[in-house]
RNA sequence: AGGGGUGUCGCCAAGCGGUAAGGCAACGGACUCUGACUCCGUCAUUCCGAGGUUCGAAUCCUCGCACCCCUGCCA
């Protein structure tokens, strides 16, 4: 008998293998996955990798992926970043429909069941400190020793957890504890904590509770009560999956999910842990959580990243088990490719060279149509206005050109984009030498960019007209650090390695007027030079900001 | 008395006893009004190592080696 779910012709990974069998051997009709974060932080991209990959597989299979806050220690967790992980959430592409659930959803279930688990001598209430358990607990190699209190009477034990329920003990004081075993060599099974007093105003049960459940305990129970199949989480938790399916299996609760581990994604020249980011923000090392140089997914959106690409990246890295490490650049890549084809073109010029043109007439100039899009016709066309002085990029002149360049230089042609073809006639220097101004001549019969001779014009080049353009600010952003690991064993301090140069302002740069319409979330491909979008948070209509996201490869700067 | 994982091309990653997918990178070449894009071609006789089982092993067995994770009343 074959299954009705078509198994997706998508990249295979070791837990779609999975999924297959269950769901061919009968074991679940459909999938439930769920993404499960503690809203104690901002999304980055690695959370995205698992967003897409819970999400994802619902979709998938046709199942579906709930989003559920684990917000089960209100000392650390915060209103303002459940907003975000909703609205990054969303904005990635994926939709909860009517699973948005939260673990303080099912406090009273976890105090119920166990007050069961202390019916059933499975759980104790324990008075020993912290510092004591600490001691009791051993070590890698030592058992550990059972706590002194671990034999009370069932009724004592009901009577103290009510009692801590009711707020009559000091935080700290007594803790609910499983009765496993303190001898064995996986720690997490020595007596595990499930319940600490915390007398902390939760910010969706307020103060209605001061006892809450530790993750291990309410993690498993909120799966299950959610139906979920396939509990999705990161390699570190493999050593939890024996009290994960040991609470289950002592409880009488609606399933038994499977808990799934993956290797957590770790990217070059950046770093991941919440507490480096969250450190980077606190120094102002960075402009904040959405600074476009975080890894933070409000600092990729900033940057230009968008949720396709993002989506895209995370497709091409796949899902393993072994402790990886992606360059950043098949993130860098993952955009370009998604913007090359959807990003309209524009002109802009970064470093402004002025250049004049003789012969030209002087006034208005003309217009260009100018193609948004190589080789999209359904982009459209856009009207650039031409005049007798516009700027050129610096880069594009070499005064003495060097081997294999073949932009503009004494003597040389180039064509410019859409317009001419000009010939540079004269450099004009200034007092100390420097480059301020070329004169150069241009032919009337190319006009629109062919020599109607047919001579080949090696070298294209993008400008601005001098009177038409708009002033802007652009930030050139770069890798945050210099070397591939900043986060890793041999690295100092990774605050040493910022990229002094991950971020350029450039100001008084020189834009086609078209842009002045660019919205938040339009992104462009300047020509030649990369892919730009408005600043979300800087740029004003009078003062335009604009961000790049990603240069265009480029052979030629490699090359040398 | 430690336990749990992982090791396949520079980076990811398929493969599940029948003779090493794919992506990115790299390298050639074609095309080009973006040194972009696109397009063609090349790129692991070998799967951490050593033995063994088998007609046949990356896949099974044995013994090693390397790396990651675990001693929160964090998640």
């Amino acid at each position: 008998m074959t299954t009705e779910i078509q198994t997706p012709e998508k990249p295979t990974n070791f837990i779609r293998n999975i999924i297959n069998e269950d769901l061919k051997n009968g074991k679940h009709t459909g999938i439930v996955t769920r993404f499960p974060p503690e809203p104690n932080g901002y999304l980055h991209i690695g959370h995205a990798k698992s967003i897409c990959l819970n999400f994802g597989l619902a979709l998938d299979y046709q199942g579906r992926c709930h989003l559920r806050f684990d917000d089960t220690n209100p000392a650390k967790e915060e209103i303002e970043y459940e907003d975000s992980i909703r609205e990054n959430v969303k904005w990635l592409g994926f939709q909860w429909g009517e699973h948005l659930h939260y673990a303080s959803d099912y406090f009273q279930a976890f105090y119920d069941h166990a007050v069961t688990l202390i019916k059933k001598e499975l759980a104790f209430v324990d008075n020993l400190s912290a510092e004591e358990m600490r001691a009791y607990r051993g070590n890698l190699n030592e058992p550990g020793k059972e706590s002194p209190w671990r034999n009370r009477p069932v009724e004592e034990n009901l009577d103290l957890f009510q009692r801590m329920r009711d707020g009559e003990f000091a935080d700290g004081s007594k803790v609910v504890r499983l009765k496993i075993d303190m001898a064995s060599p996986n720690l997490n099974l020595r007596d595990p904590v499930i319940f600490r007093i915390k007398k902390v105003e939760h910010h969706r049960t307020g103060d209605t509770w001061c006892i809450y459940p530790m993750y291990d305990y309410a993690h498993c129970i909120s799966d299950s009560i959610e139906g979920i199949t396939h509990s999705i989480c990161t390699l570190e938790f493999e050593d939890h999956r024996p009290l994960y399916d040991w609470v289950l299996d002592k409880l009488e609760v609606p399933c038994h999910p499977q808990q799934i581990e993956f290797a957590r994604l770790n990217l070059s020249y950046t770093v991941m842990s919440k507490r480096k980011l969250l450190e980077l923000v606190q120094e102002k090392l960075v402009d904040g959580w959405d600074d476009p140089r975080m890894p933070t997914l409000v600092g990729l959106r900033r940057r230009g990243f968008t949720p396709q690409s993002i989506r895209a990246f995370c497709e091409t890295i796949g899902v393993g088990k072994s402790d990886s490490f992606i360059d950043m650049s098949i993130l860098e890549e993952a955009v370009r490719e998604d913007l090359n084809q959807r990003a309209p073109r524009a002109m802009a010029v970064l470093k402004p060279l002025k250049v004049v043109i003789d012969g030209y007439p002087e006034g208005d100039g003309e217009e260009f149509e100018a193609a948004n899009h190589p080789n999209d016709p359904t982009l459209g066309t856009r009207k650039v206005p031409f005049s007798k002085v516009i700027y050129i990029e610096r880069d594009d002149f070499q005064e003495e050109p060097e081997k294999g360049f073949f932009r503009l230089a004494p003597g040389r042609e180039v064509r410019l984009r859409f317009a001419y073809i000009v010939r540079c006639e004269e450099v004009v220097k200034d007092e100390s030498g420097e480059v301020v101004e070329l004169r150069v001549s241009y032919d009337p019969a190319s006009r629109g960019g062919t020599a109607p001779d047919g001579r080949k014009i090696k070298g294209t080049i993008h400008w601005v007209s001098a009177n038409h353009a708009m002033d802007a600010e652009v930030r050139l952003y770069d890798r945050l650090f210099t070397v591939p690991n900043p986060g890793g064993k041999n690295e100092a301090d990774y605050r040493e390695n910022i990229n002094p140069k991950s971020i350029e302002v450039l100001t008084g740069c020189k834009l086609e007027p078209s842009l002045a319409q660019a919205g938040v979330d339009d992104r462009f491909q300047f020509e030649r030079l990369g892919y730009f979008c408005p600043d979300s948070r800087d740029s004003k209509p009078e003062s335009l900001v604009f961000n790049r996201t990603a240069t265009l490869r480029d052979s030629w700067t490699e090359k040398k």
